[in-house]
RNA sequence: CGAGGCGUAGCUCAGUUUGGUAGAGUGCUUGGUUUGGGACCAAGAUGCCGCAGGUUCGAGUCCUGUCGCCUCGACCA
């Protein structure tokens, strides 16, 4: 019991000081770590192997509905960032210019792309002529940068890795479906394999991304109550195409302007799984995407066997997960340690007495709880653990939602809320920008979406107490 | 960018008040004993005291500037 208090201490609370947490978390499951740069982390293998995996799996969603991989210029012209005025107005504090060629200054400057909206509308324009030529269903794995004044590893970075769906459509309504076809993309791929709990709808005007018609978003709850945008869609309609002159001939002989669309989602994933899952413990890695899904600890493995024993039990699990075994010469409690801190989903242990009874014992990692299964009934056991350590994580994730989420139908109900706790609270708005702005300078909380399933909590709106039909999710985010 | 805090060994930090040979714990290396929840013993290595100026016989310590990190705001994936 004195190891485990050791052990215990040796990250900070998850309840006594969440954002330390984080950040012990982020380095001592080696996830991440600083860079000579400022903004910038370093993307150690174990975080950056999480990422692969997350790209493995949205590759291949995306690819079946339909999209292709592209690649643009990590550079924009300032001309070309100039062109959609609420574009550049949004962007123009954050992005970062090259000035100079070698030593000469250049003539137009650079700018590093904060995101690429432009430098596919200078593309379509070139490509796009007719109807026929009509969807280009793109999308793009980069990085991109923006110059954020307070950054945190994962959650917001000077630079970060993302994908950039960018895509045209013939009609509005095809390029509207689209963004909600990718809304759910990103919304099933987050419930389904992230285990996160998914609060999707669009956001207000005042949340929406620069350039846009409208903006959708997906957003989870992490465990201290507050919400982070994880992914966001955008319908863009003709805004970009009018500006950029992409224009092509319609089925009709007349000359039309396509509809856009874009979506992203980032690094930021890897944060939300962090502040979800994890636990004073360390990480807690959802098993599609952990870079190692079992590890095997050879127990007393200097004695005759065990060694041998652990080699077999990795080759005949090795096809179907992703397993390494630990023979390093550190103790077993040091080892249990260790891979509880960086979430590996199962742990399985073998050792001389598990040899003698052919068995082993597999502990997973959220519950700690042991299973003693014989060896010939393995690999059914562990698909069977794995799918229900799925559910329990989801579940849980669920449940501090549940716990945090509320209703108000005035303002002394909101102030009432947020005075005792961290969530979401359900409220009717009405519509004015003003009321979202008061409720974020008094109450530090902003419209996180407006819920595609609405209810009525009230009929007024719970800022002005002016008549109000829309129903919006509040909270404080990341 | 505003307010606050912190930069000393890989990490966590003491030492700064009152200037005088650079410290502890942990980690690391080697050898041995161990191994079912962060083992033990012994020996060893490790520092531009963030950086640049200044004051001084002498600066981790005092002064000026600067950079970085953390927290909280404002801004954003």
């Amino acid at each position: 019991m004195a190891d485990q208090q050791k052990m215990v201490q040796s990250v900070t609370s998850r309840d006594e000081d969440f954002a330390k947490w984080y950040t012990d978390i982020v380095k001592k499951a080696e996830l991440a770590d600083y860079s000579p740069v400022r903004g910038c982390i370093v993307y150690r293998p174990y975080g950056y192997a999480i990422w692969e995996n997350i790209q493995r799996i949205l590759d291949a969603k995306f690819k079946e509905t339909g999209h292709e991989n592209i690649y643009m210029p990590m550079l924009i012209p300032e001309s070309l960032l100039q062109k959609e005025k609420d574009h550049i107005e949004g962007f123009a504090p954050e992005v970062m210019w090259v000035t100079h060629a070698g030593n000469e200054k250049l003539t137009e400057r650079y700018c590093i792309r904060p995101t690429s909206e432009t430098l596919f509308c200078e593309h379509y324009a070139n490509i796009v002529h007719s109807y026929r030529d009509l969807p280009k269903l793109y999308n793009q794995w980069c990085s991109v940068m923006r110059n954020e004044k307070t950054t945190r590893p994962f959650l917001r970075g000077a630079e970060f890795l993302w994908q950039e769906g960018h895509t045209i459509h013939e009609t509005a309504d095809e390029a509207m479906e689209e963004t909600l076809r990718m809304l759910d993309v990103y919304t099933r791929f987050c419930e389904d394999y992230l285990c996160l709990p998914i609060l999707y709808g669009k956001k207000t005007e005042r949340e929406k991304f620069a350039g846009a018609v409208a903006t959708y978003a997906i957003e989870g709850m992490m465990h201290d109550g507050k919400s982070l945008q994880a992914g966001t869609t955008h319908y863009f309609a003709d805004n970009f195409t009018k500006v950029f002159d992409i224009g092509f001939t319609g089925r009709d002989n007349t000359k039309q302007y396509p509809h856009e669309t874009s979506w992203g989602l980032s690094t930021r994933l890897i944060g939300a799984i962090i502040m979800t899952h994890g636990d004073d413990n360390g990480l807690i890695l959802p098993p599609d995407v952990a870079p190692v899904q079992i590890v095997i600890i050879p127990v007393a493995q200097h004695k005759e066997g065990v060694l041998d024993a652990a080699y077999a039990l990795r080759d005949s699990l090795k096809e179907n997960y992703r397993v390494k075994v630990d023979a390093s010469d550190n103790s077993a409690g040091w080892k249990y340690a260790e891979y509880e801190m960086k979430g590996v989903p199962l742990r399985v242990e073998i050792g001389p007495r598990d040899i003698a009874e052919n068995q082993c014992v597999i502990v997973r990692r959220d519950t700690r709880q042991k299973y003693f299964v014989k060896l010939e009934n393995l690999t059914g056991e562990i698909a069977a653990i794995l799918e229900d350590y799925k559910k329990s994580l989801y579940k849980k994730a669920e449940e501090n939602r549940a716990a945090r989420t509320f209703t108000a139908k005035n303002m002394e109900e909101l102030e009432g809320i947020f005075a005792k706790t961290t969530g979401y609270v359900k409220a009717m708005w009405c519509g004015d920008d003003n009321c979202e702005l008061a409720l974020k300078d008094s109450l530090g909380v902003t419209s996180r979406c407006i819920p595609f399933e609405q209810e009525s909590i009230s009929d007024v709106c719970v800022c002005c107490g002016k008549k109000a039909d829309t129903m919006v999710v509040w909270g404080k985010s990341y």
